[in-house]
DNA sequence: TTGAAACATGAACCAACTTTCAAGTTTTGT
DNA sequence: ACAAAACTTGAAAGTTGGTTCATGTTTCAA
């Protein structure tokens, strides 16, 4: 999809650069607004104080509080998405795309938590959002996993629920390490490495080990 | 499962069996309502409808729409617990273990998908039983795996990441197959197999098979 | 039986928001 | 320069829904 075009679903194309600086500033205004209080408790005239903008100005660009919530999580899917293909870019064989994809993403989740509360709180504002954010990111890395299987590198029995697993150690990783990051926690290279030993060998002890 | 004793923190004991039944229905009402429609979209007039009970009543057992949430969030959050418990009980072995969990929280979450909507949107309504509720579960499955370390069966570097990236799996194997279910899907005990070899040997091919 | 405490009731109160609107200002094309 | 279109503005309309309260009923112990 084109550069401008993705937010402009909901929201009404502004016709001046003067529409499109607004538009601009309300935007950066919901995402701060919404990932901190959450949907309900910012409120639109939150959001237009912090855009310095007029209340009603607000509905010359978006029909409703919802349509900007919207227009929000599709920008934040895609960036999430974005953020991970360029961690990737240019990674040579399966489970190193693999950590490469989660470092990518924790660094990210660090910088932009505000993305994690968005896309958590579609579920409840934005239901068909939310679920499509997660099936194409699934499909995403079982695509991978299939190409690892292709080139020999992981097992040939690898599917979807595998890609759902991939996903979900990711995400909570993120959860733990990036969002509720700690003093003294490890980085994100740290977390990403002991992930992929898991995808790597599993949990299971060394068989030459067993006593 | 039984509720009632938990749930008196926030609620205010009633003193006699009358009070004691409005009490359970307004709890009982409060949980499908909320599964439902969210905590937004739920209203208290809407809980106390279905439970059959006027409005001023609510108020006779909780502070707030707020007091009735958490209340149910520590009970969902309980039986969650109890339901892995349950499903690990008198199983041997480390690895095994985890199957039987994750068989029972799908199972589980099949059954009772308002409980993981409630935990969800914890997140955003009283986001310290949130994090509670995620931290407890990961102590958990981490005591498991040092239990099984000590026993030799699992490796002996495990730690709080590992224990993370285990919930996360499950939880979103029990969002993909428990709460978005599609016909023709594997059941739970299909899904926890195949999260098992992940768990046990990872994804990566047998050397063996190396071409 | 009786009085006090517990409980039930729903209309009304009230605060918080979303959305609309009529009236102005700025931008753009001609 | 001029008019139309785009954009801005904030007061106020309109809604929604949480919470309160005065009044009535039921329970329970003595």
């Amino acid at each position: 999809m084109e550069r401008g075009t993705r937010l402009a679903d909901n929201a009404k194309k502004p016709r001046t650069e003067r529409g499109r600086r607004t538009l601009r500033k309300l935007l950066d205004a919901a995402a701060i607004e919404f990932g901190e209080k959450g949907f309900h408790e910012a409120s639109v005239s939150s959001i237009t104080r912090a855009a310095g903008v007029a209340l009603g100005s607000f509905y010359t660009y978006f029909d409703s509080k919802d349509a900007i919530f919207r227009a929000l999580v599709r920008d934040m899917s895609e960036a999430v998405k974005e953020a991970a293909r360029e961690g990737i870019a240019g990674v040579e064989g399966a489970l190193e795309t693999e950590r490469s994809a989660l470092a990518a993403f924790l660094r990210f989740a660090g910088e932009h938590k505000e993305i994690y509360r968005i896309i958590d709180e579609a579920e409840f504002v934005d239901p068909d959002s939310y679920r499509a954010h997660y099936e194409t990111v699934a499909d995403r890395i079982g695509a991978r996993l299939a190409a690892g299987t292709e080139a020999g590198e992981l097992r040939d029995d690898l599917g979807e629920a595998e890609a759902w697993a991939v996903m979900g150690m990711n995400v909570f990783l993120g959860l733990r390490y990036a969002i509720w990051a700690k003093p003294g926690d490890p980085d994100s290279d740290d977390v990403a490495a002991r992930a992929n030993v898991l995808l790597t060998r599993g949990l299971a002890a060394d068989p030459s080990g067993t006593g």
